[in-house]
DNA sequence: TCATGGAATGCATACGTATTCCTAGCCAAG
DNA sequence: CTTGGCTAGGAATACGTATGCATTCCATGA
C-alpha cells in the first residue's frame, strides 16, 4: 500500500540508507545520486512515514495542548496563534481536552507520542505537572501557571492588571465595588483579585465578601452573578470581572435586568478579546498581547525541548494596559 | 530513558511478546502470568510507546482535522463535539489549519501519520480530496462538501434552511430583501442561497444582484456589507445572512449606523450558535444540531476507516428549523 | 608501484511493539 | 505406554527510517 524508502531505493538503483540521506540533503551523498533519488521519490510520490522516523529519531515533532473548553471564546484566541507559531517551528499540534477521562489523558501524554506539552488549564492543585516531570516530558504553562518557583510559563501581569482597574474605579469615584473573579485555584483568578484588592485597600476602599463572586471563567459565571450582586442592600456601582467572557455574561444579564450600562453600573473586563470591541459591548477592559503570549509559550517550549533553558525555571510575563471604552463612567 | 516492554519482561521474568499479550488481555496468556506482568508494568510505570505500536499495527488512532480559522466562533462549536466523539471512539485529534503552507499541509496529511481526515474547509475547487483519495487516506467532509456524488459527508439541509427563511420573510410582508451569502465556491454558501432564492422566486419576490453580497463566513463580511446595502436607492427591509457570525457582524454594524433592529431592518442568521441567544443579539436564525453534525462525521469517518461504508458515498443530512427571536418583524 | 586517505555508498542494526510460527510440556484417549 | 492434541510461552521477524560502521573505489603522493 504505502510507498517506502525501499521502493524509492529500488527505482533509483541505490540502497535504502542512501535514499534517506539523499532526501535529507546529507552532504555525504553526491550531487548526481541526490538528484537521481529525488527524481525517483518524486515519481513515486514518496512521503516518508512519520512512524518510522519517530521510532528511529525518538522525536515526534508533535506538541500536545491541553485545553478545557474550546467553545469558551477565550481559548481559540490562545490556541490559534499557538498553532501557528508551533507550525512555524516545525511542530504539529495535538489537541487534548481536560474533560477526557484523566487516566486516558495521562496515557496520551506519557506514551512518548509528543515531544512536549502546553498546559493551559493548570490549577494550583493539578498533579499533571509532576507526572510529566517524572516522565521527562518537557512542558510549559500558558496563561495560567502553578505560581510555584521553577515553572516554565508564559503569563500576563495579572496583578498589575488588577491594580490598573482598581485605580481607575477609585478615580471615577466608585466606592461600592464588586468583583467576579476566577476560581481561587487558578493563578489568573487569584492574582487579578489580589492586585485589585490591594490597590483598593491602598485607596481605603473595601471589598466585602458579599460583593465578591468566584467561578469559572465562563459566560454563565457573569450571567448568573449579576442578579445576585444586585440583590444586596447596597448594590455595587462597579464590577470588575475576571475576564472578558465573564464581563460579557454580565453585560447580557444587565440588559435582561434592565440595568443601564454604564450609567447605573460600570463593568470592566480583562483580556481585550476582539469581541470586547464589538459595538454591542464596547467593553472597557485590560489589554495584553494574547498573540505574543502564545507565541512566547511556543518558543519557550521548543527551547525547553532543546534544553536551551534556565534550569531554575523561566517565567515570561507580559504587561497589561487599560483600555477605556463605553462600559465605565463616574459613580452616579 | 523510556521504559519499554522489554524492561517489563525482564522484571516479570517473561519474554517481551508475553508482556505485549498480557497487557492487551490476550486469552493466550494464563491468569497467573497476566497478573505478574501487570504488576511489573505497574511497578515500572510502563506506558507502551505509541510510535512502536503504530509502526507495528500500521494504525495511528489519530485523526487530522483541517480548519481555517479557530477564532471564527463557528469552528469551536464544530471542533469541540468532534473532539469528544473521536475521543470516545478511541481516536486523538490533530489540528491543522488551512493557512499552513499547502505543501507542508499535504506532507502532514500524507505521511501516514493519521488514520483519517476530517475536512471542514472544502471548496468546490479543492484538490486535497483527490490527493487523499490517491493516497488511500479515508476522509469525510464536515459541514461543507464538494457537492459531487461519491462524497462522504455530514452536512445540513442548507437549501431547506434557506427556503424556511424566504417563506418567513415573505409571510412578514418583506419585498425588498437582501442576502449576504457565503462564498460561491462553498456548498454551504451556494445551497443556502439557492434555497432562499428559489423560495423567493416561487413567491414572486426578486433578489437583484445589487442586494446580494457574497463573502467569507466571517464577522467582517457582515459588518462591512451592511453599509453598502443601505446605500442603495431602496434600502432592504430584511437581510438573510449566510450564518450567525455574519449576522452578528450586521447587528453590530446596524448599531453603529443607528439602524433600529428589527423595526427598520429584519436580520436572520443561520446555525443558532449559543451566542445567537445572547440578550444583546436575540438573533432570529435557523437551527440545526451542530453537536450531532460533528458526531455524525466522526462516526462516519470511523466507519469509513473500518471500510464499513457504502462505496458509492454517504451523505448524512441534518434537518433545519426556524428559530424566531427578536431580530425579525413585519415589513414596516 | 604501492600505500594512504578521502569520498561515496552499502551493510547491519537500532528504535518498540505486535504477530506469526514454533516448541515444550502436559493430559487424555487408545 | 504411546500418541495426538492442546495450552502457554518463547524465538524470530515485520513495520519504515536513520545511523554507525565497513567497504569500495579512485586519486594522490612517496
Amino acid at each position: 500500500m504505502g510507498i517506502t524508502s525501499h521502493d524509492v531505493a529500488r527505482l533509483a538503483g541505490v540502497s535504502q540508507p542512501t535514499v534517506s540521506r539523499a532526501l535529507r540533503d546529507d552532504p555525504r551523498v553526491s550531487q548526481a545520486t541526490r538528484e537521481k533519488v529525488k527524481r525517483a521519490a518524486q515519481a513515486l510520490n514518496y512521503v516518508p512515514s512519520e512512524a518510522g522516523r519517530t521510532l528511529s529519531t525518538r522525536a515526534t515533532r508533535r506538541i500536545g495542548v491541553i485545553v478545557t473548553d474550546l467553545t469558551n471564546p477565550f481559548y481559540p484566541h490562545l490556541i490559534a496563534p499557538l498553532h501557528d507559531e508551533l507550525s512555524d517551528l516545525g511542530y504539529r499540534m495535538m489537541l487534548i481536552t481536560e474533560r477526557s477521562d484523566e487516566a486516558v489523558a495521562e496515557q496520551k501524554l506519557l506514551d512518548q507520542s509528543m515531544d512536549g506539552v502546553v498546559l493551559t488549564t493548570a490549577t494550583t492543585d493539578s498533579r499533571l505537572p509532576a507526572q510529566l516531570e517524572g516522565r521527562g516530558v518537557p512542558y510549559v504553562f500558558l496563561n495560567r501557571d502553578t505560581g510555584r518557583a521553577g515553572d516554565f510559563a508564559s503569563v500576563v501581569d495579572n496583578e498589575g492588571g488588577g491594580r490598573l482597574v482598581a485605580r481607575e474605579l477609585v478615580a471615577l469615584g466608585h466606592r461600592r465595588i464588586a468583583g467576579i473573579f476566577g476560581a481561587a485555584n487558578t493563578t489568573t483568578g487569584r492574582e487579578r483579585e489580589m492586585g485589585f484588592r490591594w490597590a483598593l485597600a491602598e485607596a481605603g476602599v473595601g471589598l466585602p465578601e458579599n460583593r465578591v463572586v468566584r467561578g469559572a471563567f465562563e459566560y454563565d459565571t457573569g450571567y448568573r452573578a449579576l442578579p445576585a450582586l444586585l440583590e444586596a442592600d447596597e448594590a455595587p456601582t462597579a464590577v470588575f470581572c475576571g475576564n472578558d467572557v465573564v464581563a460579557i455574561g454580565v453585560l447580557n444579564a444587565a440588559l435582561a435586568a434592565g440595568v443601564k450600562i454604564p450609567d447605573e453600573l460600570t463593568v470592566i473586563g480583562f483580556d481585550d478579546l476582539p469581541m470586547a470591541a464589538w459595538e454591542v459591548f464596547q467593553l472597557t477592559t485590560v489589554r495584553h498581547d494574547l498573540r505574543e503570549l502564545s507565541r512566547q509559550a511556543a518558543r519557550l517550549l521548543v527551547r525547553r525541548i532543546a534544553e536551551d533553558v534556565d534550569p531554575a525555571g523561566e517565567r515570561l510575563v507580559l504587561p497589561t494596559e487599560f483600555v477605556p471604552r463605553a462600559t465605565h463612567a463616574r459613580a452616579q
